[in-house]
DNA sequence: GTCACTGCAAAAATTTTGCACATTA
DNA sequence: TAATGTGCAAAATTTTTGCAGTGAC
């Protein structure tokens, strides 16, 4: 459903007009259309040249003040990056993100890092401000330039799409490093019963990554360039293996052997670790795809979780 | 020494204009002396009316040229705070930093962060940029806009002095810590010997920071306002507890027996800890009167580190 | 004496405002 | 019909440029 977040921000705008006694006109929706089909950091010159290919009629005043409405309505959000222009990018279902910017080329490749959000919550609450909004811009020189190579035109791609995108691999990610350390618990139990335990788990979790692989797959699939898209989202990939129980404290004189029970109690742990960790995470996200990606991941693991543990709790069965 | 630095900016000043082919000129050295003896976060047209209140017949264009030479030759720093001017502040011996901006008030506070600055460096590492500069800014409405007092006209402090400050204040809260910890040890050792040996560290911790409080009330005396400046330097005091050994680890059946040489071991660890850990810190920062404070500091942890060393290689003394 | 500098005015660039007419609800 | 919206021009704001006379080296 590629049409449904532009159906939101339209009605989004068409509400906001009415609630405030304003009028819908053909330039306003002919700018919003322009602007919504566009992404990246536009002037408003850049939008007016838009805008005036399809009706040369429009005066650049109209998308001045369709801009401020736009803003106003939280579809558009005024940016500056440097080079004395204000610039309007994409709000909605738009992850807060940061930039960084080329000095040489004017490219402004956006991320996020939810480590940096934390710092700044940190700093803010020490002065005791009620933060509103803050931007990390980081000016340097980009790969292309430093090689003398001519820039190529960057793909137009949705931001809540990388996202979305970053969200699966980061979920991959998990999943592939939970599926090595049941992998390697197995081959090392040295209980019969516990290794087969052990293995079902191995084997569901395989299935579940190739569910999340496929789903990235078709992911990428949907809009071209996506799959090279610079990284959007920066997680530090120790966060998720502080999640990884250490076999070692299953160890005694340095051999594993843990029987059905100890078995499903480890991998509770990991299941647990992982639901609530992606729960908490998704929690610092506005609504947006990636956000349902991580919502829905913890979800899995948390039934994933809940099936384990009622395997322990039916005493007799494996 | 309040004027030195003022002595190397102009020194820095008229080398960088003789370098370049450019005159000294009247205008110049007027616009150069009040821009160095106003702190903040100044606009041309700020700069402007206090150059006029000294001399009405100077033109706005010399201090756009001059803001722009003092630009070039590293003294100001041009930065936008989101009012849509242009802002200079001061560059030489100014320690790299963000801003936390009231948009009510329009009041700036800056700040530095080792840790953002980490994670600045990973990101850029990630894509390749060779980073330029980079600035966070958060907005946010201040505590006296909040409480709907009327905000306090600022004290236009250095902020060098601050950051010299609150590096101070960052090592007496590292010799405050181990004198605790030596305090504690020494309480609860059984070892008469080690007892006595800790003891002798404890007040040699005590001196030491006796001295560092001095250093630090003498600085404030300095300048007015410069106890009550908001802090600058933002550190994890969670950083320095890491330093500190964990006394249960030299603990056997839950009693501490330290004789001569493993007391003095413990000191060594801690002290040598201490030491790498602000040579390292100190490494992070330009060369400023806080960086200074961060190097002797590490000096002197080092220098204590070493007569503790020499106590331990003298087996026979106390 | 040469060359850069200054200050004025004028221009350029970006954004806002006033106003007559057009369009929407 | 009443009110808002539009597009033009004009203004306001910030910054840059051209130029003639001034002053530094």
């Amino acid at each position: 459903m590629p049409g449904r977040k532009l159906r939101e921000e339209r009605e989004l705008f068409y509400t906001y007009l009415r609630q405030n006694g304003m009028k819908k006109t053909r330039q306003k929706d002919l700018i919003l259309e322009v602007f919504l089909t566009t992404e990246g950091h536009l002037s408003v010159e850049d939008l007016y040249a838009l805008v005036k290919k399809k009706d040369r009629k429009v005066g650049i005043v109209t998308v001045f003040r369709t801009l401020k409405t736009l803003t106003g309505c939280g579809i558009a959000r005024e940016i500056a990056l440097g080079d004395g222009l204000t610039r309007f990018e994409h709000s909605y279902h738009h992850p807060h993100h940061h930039h960084i910017i080329c000095t040489q080329c004017r490219k402004a490749i956006e991320f996020v890092s939810p480590e940096l959000e934390r710092i700044q919550e940190e700093i803010v609450r020490k002065y005791h401000f009620q933060p509103l909004l803050h931007r990390l811009q980081v000016y340097g020189i980009c790969e292309d330039c430093l090689e003398h190579r001519p820039a190529p035109e960057p793909p137009r791609l949705d931001t809540e799409k990388i996202f979305a995108r970053d969200a699966l691999r980061m979920a991959i990610l998990m999943e592939t490093r939970g599926l090595a350390f049941y992998r390697d618990a197995a081959r090392r139990n040295l209980d019969p019963d516990g290794r087969e335990v052990l293995k079902r788990i191995v084997e569901e979790e395989e299935k579940h990554l190739a569910d999340l692989q496929a789903e990235l797959k078709r992911f990428c699939r949907m809009e071209k360039g996506l799959e090279t898209a610079p990284v959007f989202l920066h997680f530090d990939p120790c966060e998720l293996e502080r999640l990884v129980p250490d076999l070692e404290e299953y160890e005694v004189d340095g051999t594993l052997r843990l029987d059905t029970r100890r078995s499903l109690e480890m991998a509770m742990v990991l299941e647990r670790r992982a639901a609530e960790f992606f729960k908490d995470y998704s929690a610092k996200f506005l609504e947006t795809e990636g956000k349902r990606i991580f919502v829905q991941f913890a979800e899995e693991e948390q039934r994933h979780f809940e099936s384990i543990r009622r395997r322990a709790e039916e005493p007799l069965s494996v």
